[in-house]
DNA sequence: CCGAATGTATCACAGCTGTGATAGAACGGG
DNA sequence: CCCGTTCTATCACAGCTGTGATACATTCGG
């Protein structure tokens, strides 16, 4: 089979620069152009790649997706139970601080992930991926406070948790003279310490 | 001043055409043709009240804002601290209850917030409508919590309360299957009375 | 009644967008 | 070496976008 380039790592390639563009300039302004431009290649290459937008686009989220969805995981293989409620509380922050911009890496994320929840609203072909997302941090919260307070968790408790987590992910990007992701730690601190 | 047709009047229709297509559509899509065509004005009509696409954009946020804001305000008047602490959280959800799309009128208003403030990220002209949508719900926030508690609450626990309200509102436009609107009302109601 | 303000309507233009089609170059297995 | 796959690169096209300029109609004050 004839090849020079590795295919894989040239989509990776494509994918960080759009990336970069939809957190420097939204998502909206991640086109086809942009992107190649921000990955250095000519639009064609990036065809090849890539055979439409909706393609790229799907395939980037998916990998930000997986990219959290194996971080939380591994986190979620490494309760212990056996824990004092102390350091259960602080693994549980660390779990779904897997979800806040505490450091560049997720900080992207959040940002990316705010513009495609909002795009997925009204793009039917994105709609899949963000209900996955949706009910993976629902499935997360549901674990940690089953993790905190040994007792499986109500439907409103889980909730509770999701939405303040999403909140706070949202305005410490949004808003980060509000809140700083220090400040988004110590409220989800709180919140799981009360429970 | 020769006027034939009340130029308010009309700017509160482009407005509404303009949410219309937002809400249908997402923010993204109110051009000022797609909005021209769902106000049924010609696209120089339109242009007549609304010298361009920012002034628009910014006119239609600010009346959300505004409308948002009174109904708060109005709320925030009629609170009595010397009502029954039951009472007190009644009024409470009641209020912040503005920010959640309980309705008709507010799930629009959320689901197009939602785009908004995604938008404002990345475009410099929002950015002071959005800070200013940000304070106020942190204002509100704070103003509940102390006719709940009594006392003055905490920067935590005010920013625990905004995110939850925050992230209730995203999740009840975003994913409805999950997170119904009685749903949020619930959760939030569960979170005022544990203060 | 007539001129100016107000409102309605079109056209044109440059700048984006995604995508189809096409043409070569680079490469490696046979 | 040669042929087919892989990759890079360009062009063209229709469809959007905001906006400047312009023309015309309507309305009303003086």
């Amino acid at each position: 089979m004839p090849k020079k380039v590795d295919a894989e790592a040239r989509r990776r390639e494509v994918v960080e620069a759009l990336f970069r563009v939809a957190v420097r300039e939204g998502l909206a302004r991640a086109s086809l152009r942009t992107v190649a431009d921000e990955a250095q290649l000519n639009i064609g290459s990036l065809r090849h790649y890539f055979d439409s937008q909706l393609e790229l686009m799907r395939f980037a989220m998916r990998a930000m997706l997986d990219r959290v969805a194996a971080r939380v995981q591994a986190r979620l293989d490494r309760l212990d139970p056996a824990e004092q409620r102390d350091e259960r509380v602080r693994d549980a922050v660390a779990l779904l601080a897997e979800l806040l911009p505490l450091d560049e890496t997720r900080r992207d994320e959040v940002t990316v992930f705010v513009d495609f929840a909002a795009l997925s609203r009204t793009n039917p072909d994105l709609r899949d991926l963000a209900a996955e997302a949706a009910a993976g941090t629902r499935g997360a919260a549901r674990a940690v406070l089953a993790h905190v307070t040994g007792t499986a968790p109500s439907t409103t408790e889980v909730e509770r948790l999701t939405s303040l987590v999403d909140g706070l992910g949202l305005n410490a990007v949004l808003h980060p003279d509000l809140v700083s992701s220090a400040d988004a730690e110590r409220v989800l601190t709180a919140h799981l310490t009360s429970r």
